[in-house]
DNA sequence: TGCAAATAATACGTATACGTAATATACTTA
DNA sequence: TAAGTATATTACGTATACGTATTATTTGCA
């Protein structure tokens, strides 16, 4: 009897929350390309996003602590850290980036098994337009949700990840 | 001022519902491959169960109305709609499960541009299992999460794929 | 010091998913 | 019935993400 319950459960595919989860990630995901593509800004992929956050933020603190000039750059196993993401990944992130002139490689001159990580120029001056269509997105996303509800949300997910992750990450 | 609280807040992965819908989906999905291996079906790739599901439900249906040698198989664009896939997904989701000997193509006879999928002997035999597995990888993932969250859950992420779906899916 | 263990990247193979384009066939309608 | 449209599948290129293995260094310890 449960299982019969159970059964029928799992092959609705709009009853289960692993589907759900996956389903709205993809979603999400091709919403990001698809405004990305529309703001005329179509070399940012969404997988970058993660990138570009640590590296804007780096920025914003060496600003913020006046240390013009400094390195700023961050190393490949600490952007897959920061983005959750396996240093094998993030090869290949940083080598689309690199070729979409986002960023540029640096050897560490401190650890020459090293790379640093360096916004470019243009991967600075993007950096308002990819937050707008960021910001939009996301909204456009999450409209209609209640704040209540996303928190509810988020702490569920944070849950999951509690559960099923064998401390990859962080 | 709004502009400085969104930014940092999307900066904040760990507060970001997108980046931790997406971290879920990935780490549920990698619970279940570990699950599948270590139950020693490792033939059973997370993409397949869409699939199985579909075609055991037909299964199901068929005996339940004693249509015993009744066709029973599901065209490739079916299989998609159901487990929310493009048609183009699916051709290499049956490539690798005929590979890995799940399922078989036949051609159908009343439509000559068309594929029947059909359960293989194998696709049978290991229904109980992966039925098994599934539950136990899910009840693992979802864990500590009250009834009335995990419905939370599944309303939000119902509302972000209206907001987010082009009509794609059903 | 000198060697084992840890760490930083990369290379490679696989899985998953799209979008676009091509091909074959079926359907619809003028 | 012929032409145009729609549908079923596949082919191909790209993006995303892992895991395992390899290479080059650095570290830590005996």
């Amino acid at each position: 009897m449960k299982y019969r319950t159970l059964k029928f459960d799992m092959l609705d595919t709009n009853n289960c929350p692993y589907y759900l989860v996956t389903r709205a990630s993809l979603s999400i995901t091709a919403a990001f390309r698809k405004a990305f593509a529309a703001a005329g800004i179509g070399h940012i992929k969404p997988a970058y996003l993660g990138v570009l956050m640590c590296l804007w933020k780096g920025d914003s603190l060496d600003e913020a602590l006046g240390k013009l000039g400094s390195p700023g750059g961050m190393k490949i196993a600490d952007l897959g850290r920061c983005a959750g993401l396996e240093p094998s990944t993030m090869t290949g992130v940083i080598d689309r980036m690199e070729r979409d002139g986002l960023v540029r490689r640096e050897d560490d001159p401190e650890d020459r098994r090293a790379q640093n990580v360096r916004l470019t120029d243009e991967g600075c001056r993007v950096r308002m337009d990819v937050v707008a269509v960021v910001d939009s997105a996301l909204r456009e996303a999450f409209g209609g949700i209640d704040a209540g509800a996303l928190e509810g949300l988020k702490g569920v997910l944070r849950k999951v990840l509690s559960n099923t992750e064998r401390g990859t990450i962080s």
